[in-house]
DNA sequence: AATGAATGAGATTTCATTCAT
DNA sequence: TATGAATGAAATCTCATTCAT
């Protein structure tokens, strides 16, 4: 699947994908400053100069990249989530789609938890509205939750979220344990405590 | 306080801490390879090449930076933890002093938690080594705590660490809440769910 | 004639050797510390950076212009000895090829004998190497003389490479002597002492 | 002993003597660009400012050290040549002084074969001055000789400086032979083929 | 659709030198 | 005599980008 339909300073859509995903492979392991456009280049067999016939610059590319990880991680997150009817499965389904989106190997949803808007200056407002886009659907997630009144909604979106995204740091396939194992953990060391 | 006293590379004491104070606040709000010599120069006031007369490279500038935030860190988490007996009034002030260490204005800490040890290959093992140092301090919090059998203290201590770093993203000093009671409204996420 | 083929650093042919030939006459006529980028680049009406694109470093150039001048002067040693059958004809016409090489327009020569290899530690060994192949037609030369007992070749030899570099610091053009003509006297100021 | 009696520059005399010993050392090593003033002073245990309490420069510390290494070299030259009455005893005495001079321990020699006069422009014709000075010694030499009609003196003196230079970049204390063996070799490599 | 070549700005670093103390 | 601190110029190198072909 592709998820670029709709950047527009892309012109083809032949090479565009494979370089879409060999920038955020990169962009997701050493950092987007620390992948420079000749990186990308080799990792897709172009010189660096033929990247700009496809895409009119880096920070386009990682805009690109964005969109993409969030179209991704917004169906991911629908395909687990809607199916169930109890806002506490939903929760432990919903944790374990965002450790899974940050772990998993494809790296655009991995890129979005891993280069900060900050970064690339040109596109913050955009970034920042995609990065909005997917939280979203964590704000929905808790809203539905019944839970004790001294529990800030807002707190708690927070923490869940911050737990996940740190498991793109310590996260090892051979580990311990699956993303999906990880997220219901996670969802069940909170569930007693701030459930009605 | 200085936190800066085994740190091999400076010479002098005066404007090392200057150079290091500056230099932890770029990192903290750029992330290191966004921030160049000239700005860290500029912010004390000295041409870029007057920094390699107190620190041998900008690698090693970051090394004394995490070297200090881990004692900064470390100290301030002795403070908290030690004088109290429950181990779950340990957890709670434990996790205030993790959000207070993320989000305060001396930027010594804020950079463990931006600048990952993968963005300075030449210091990478030691950088780590200074992480795991830190990271005990919150292994040990976890490790007294009476939990349930199911819990595993591996991840709830991931659990707590990531959703401590994570305040540094989005905390602000004139949010509805302090970093102290982050800490503690964290803890209390947690505490009825896990404990025996 | 090109003495580059096999040359891994560089990528087309155009500029390249327009290159190598600028850094040759420099490195031979400043030595190589002494000889910028800029000073290159200028030679050739290229900005700085813009050497990088044909190879990746000052040493690397250093070692393409050692590798040529290697190639040129064993084939011009070999030209001027392999038609000649007597050993002495061939020293005289060695020692005339010798100083050539040190004193010879084309600068690739001239820089193995200017350039050391210890001021260039990153490829130190390679230029020994590149040093030891061009040596070798030296001692071939002695090997086959008829000499004294009590003449060591080994001594011998370098008595003749000392001499025979030597003249690249006082070889004048407009001199009394070719270097045909010096190569040939320093031969016939050995000859009859070590003959056999 | 102190050869450096007529060089206005230097202020003191205590520490000059370390200071030029050490210089000489590390010119001679690595070369006159290749050193820098920091190797030199953390040589002597001092720091880099402190050298120019004694010397101005750089470039007059190294013709400090060029005219003690002429005195040197001049006084061992004619320790070693004057007592001798036959010319060709004189040669090989001479050569031997030559070749332990470019080998010996003591540095002040070594730094004239090499660091060559163009690397220091600002000094430039001093220090051609001094190694004329050097030279006449050997001119001295050959010019006593009894030679060959066709033996141009010019070329035989350039020749052994050559040859005797040239050991410094191959004489090993190790090696089969002593610096002062090696001189006089080089003297019967050339004697029998000159002579009248 | 891609390449080869170059640009130009800026990065880190080195280093001879200065100077108040 | 020497130091600590800094300067300022220049060095090597990186890299996103451009552009004719």
């Amino acid at each position: 699947m592709v998820y670029t339909r709709h950047v527009k300073a892309q012109r083809s859509n032949s090479r565009n994908e494979a370089l879409l995903e060999a920038a955020a492979h990169r962009f997701a392991v050493q950092g987007f400053r620390a992948t420079s456009m000749r990186d990308i280049a080799r990792a897709v067999g172009m010189l660096p100069g033929s990247i700009y016939y496809h895409f009119p610059s880096k920070d386009d590319l990682l805009l690109a990249i964005y969109q993409a990880g969030v179209e991704q991680i917004t169906a991911e997150f629908e395909a687990a989530v809607e199916p169930l009817d109890d806002p506490w499965d939903q929760l432990e389904a919903g944790m374990a789609a965002l450790v899974l989106a940050v772990t998993e190997e494809s790296a655009y949803t991995r890129v979005i938890f891993k280069v900060m808007p900050d970064e690339v200056p040109k596109h913050r407002k955009k970034l920042v509205a995609f990065r909005d886009l997917f939280e979203a659907n964590i704000r929905d997630l808790v809203e539905r939750l019944p839970l004790q009144p001294w529990v800030d909604k807002h707190l708690l979106r927070l923490m869940i979220l911050g737990a996940g995204n740190h498991a793109q740091l310590w996260f090892s396939a051979e580990g311990d344990y699956s993303a999906d194992e990880i997220g219901r953990a996670f969802s069940r060391y909170l569930k007693d405590s701030v459930s009605k």
